[in-house]
DNA sequence: GTGTGAATTGTTCGAGTGTATAACAAACAA
DNA sequence: TTGTTTGTTATACACTCGAACAATTCACAC
């Protein structure tokens, strides 16, 4: 009796725990985290199953990866618009804020794997870690395009009004998420600009 | 041998699935969907696995009736805020943007109950009818708050006004929630009392 | 009292879960 | 060619899940 053995390519340690991450947030944002399984991951990834113990140490982990490779997506897609940062702080919070409120970042399918992730923050702590982490680039990032706006404010201040432009984003893109038909196009972008002036006291409307 | 069987008493339907309905609520919220088990379920009420069975043609529409008693919770607490109205339309806004702000609605078990609840929405389009108006309500509720303020502004103003609004109340209620340790005690409500103010164009800082 | 039917229990079943480990084979060095 | 390393597969295990069902016990009509 021949054995029939599945036969195998040898990947690199990155490629192959790329592969497995992206299978499991395919997962996830497809079909929920109870869809994720250990045998639906590895199928996807075109592997088999125990490959995943071997580069992660459990399934968990092979998650909490997976969560943070969703965490610096989310980020480096709204500051993606900084690189071409020879614009003025104004331009730039602009920039930053329009991209946050339209897709990719706006996004049903986003939306669903994040909130897939969201309910495993409370039975995990190590997973809270990590969205306090993602979090914080995030709100840091923005309370430093605020900081640099030619207004006075104190430290203090700059970091409330950074907590409530990160809230305003948050929401809108939550809403825009969540009930897409519900809005015009252009239309959580422009909210997003005029709430953001009106909480920091300065016009951004009309810049470029 | 004689079989010891565990003595119970009879109760009305409405009893017991009005028992089955809260267990099933309090674990989700407490720790997730997956954790509602039949058995998990069971135990909570007081009662063995077999009796959901008995009330429930399937687990699903135990959890089905439960997110419909979630919705009628919901929107009966946004009531409350409308009944008690003897006061100036400021002082309502006021109340019912701090009361969304602070425990029991800020609370990490609400949270992992909506988020549990909502990656199951993209299964079962029946639920999503129901989130949707569940939604909507919300956001009505409002907009006619806010369209209530002395102040001038068209329909449209103030639809967008109620969408930024709505979106910097969750935004906060989302970060309070998820990460309850990183705001001091009453800074959420001050941010969000300030960011509706700045967003509205009025003050509402002093208003008791 | 005493049937009688409904409410409730205890238990079983097959399927599916994450984990552990041994067997295999691909790549590479000599 | 041969030997070694280790990425990968295959298999087994212990557990939990939702569902099903027969056995038991309660409440109530008569």
């Amino acid at each position: 009796m021949t054995t029939d053995r599945r036969p195998y390519k040898r990947e690199s340690e990155a490629t192959r725990r790329d592969a497995l991450i992206l299978a499991a947030l395919d997962l996830v944002g497809e079909a929920g985290p109870e869809a994720a399984t250990v045998r639906a991951i590895a199928d996807r990834a075109g592997v088999t199953p125990g490959l995943i113990r071997h580069y992660f140490s459990s399934k968990d982990e092979l998650i909490r990866a997976a969560y943070r490779r969703l965490m610096e997506w989310l980020t480096q897609d709204s500051s993606v618009a900084l690189l071409q940062a020879d614009k003025g702080p104004k331009a730039q919070l602009v920039a930053f804020v329009q991209a946050s409120l339209r897709p990719p970042v706006v996004d049903p399918a986003r939306l669903g794997l994040w909130a897939g992730f969201l309910n495993a923050l409370r039975r995990d702590p190590e997973m809270r870690v990590i969205h306090d982490q993602g979090y914080r680039a995030y709100r840091d990032l923005l309370e430093r395009l605020i900081a640099a706006l030619p207004r006075d404010a104190t430290a203090a201040q700059c970091r409330r009004d950074a907590i409530a432009c990160n809230a305003v984003i948050d929401g809108l893109w939550l809403e825009g998420s969540a009930l897409p038909e519900a809005f015009a196009a252009g239309e959580l972008e422009d909210i997003g600009i005029a709430s953001v002036s009106a909480i920091l006291g300065i016009n951004l409307k009309d810049v470029p």
